[in-house]
DNA sequence: TTCTCGAATTAGAATAATTCCAATTTGGGC
DNA sequence: GCCCAAATTGGAATTATTCTAATTCGAGAA
């Protein structure tokens, strides 16, 4: 069985030829083993430049089909900051993300078990969330 | 006393000449004046298109200007949905935002009294937040 | 295996939001 | 009224991302 889990990081051979649904390319493998490569949230941009290293042939525009075709099939997720560039990030727990000031650094932040948002915000009867962003900048602990 | 509260709207000339050590020029009063006016969470352009009715001589670049003065300066919030372009709120009370999926409409969004971000998020100690953004996109509800 | 055809990839141009720049203009304090 | 820093302005520049049109790929059909 193919692995998504967060700690380990499976060869890019490892994937099947299609995954949720989505055909996977070698452009498409090259660029989510990217991504679980190295966990560190990369731009589109980053994720260019380190395919390029075992795939010099590939181009920015694929990167770009690539993540969003990786991100409809939720295979991976985008994370933004502000008006920042894009990041992505392969962590399919349900999270957020933390923005350290000092080191740029982001850092995956879990909601605490049985945190339900609706306890969190007055949010009218009747309404679906459907999409959920929470990002934080500050001075990370630990 | 000066009212920055969230259901009235005073005329521009209402404003002191300086607000939170901001020099409020005539161009940042009237920029201030669009937001206050409808609070649609507008745009950067939204606003230079409104401000150009009642002063045809503002340019963008002004407004882009005004806008970042007064968001540093506290007197008003930027929101940010993904990458769309930012918005402008003034609504300075805690709050979040909604993003209905079919109008498009944005909503403010308060936290529940006493709800704390620390009993939702699993933080490390010693964390310092600075900016936190929460951003909601669905189907409002009422 | 070869053929076919839609899907994916590619390079480069185009777009959109925002920022930068250099030249004026403004206005508060002396 | 003068001075000078700060604000405004128009236009150019930048940056991230998307679009376009031409080419290539590859899974399934024959």
């Amino acid at each position: 069985m193919i692995s998504l889990d967060h700690h380990s990081s499976p060869a890019p051979e490892e994937f099947p030829a299609e995954l949720e649904g989505l055909r996977m390319t070698k452009q498409r493998r090259e660029v989510l083993s990217v991504i679980l490569g190295e966990r560190d949230h990369p731009t589109a941009n980053d994720v260019f430049s380190r395919s390029q290293e075992r795939m010099p042939t590939i181009s920015l525009a694929t990167v770009y089909n690539c993540l969003e075709a990786l991100v409809s099939h939720k295979i991976v997720r985008q994370v933004n900051f502000e008006r920042e560039s894009s990041r992505y990030c392969p962590n399919l727990a349900d999270h957020c993300h933390f923005q350290d000031e000092k080191s740029g650094t982001i850092h995956d932040v879990v909601f605490k078990k049985g945190a339900k948002l609706e306890d969190f915000l007055e949010l009218p009867q009747g309404t679906e969330i459907s999409h959920l962003e929470i990002s934080l900048k500050g001075q990370f602990g630990k």
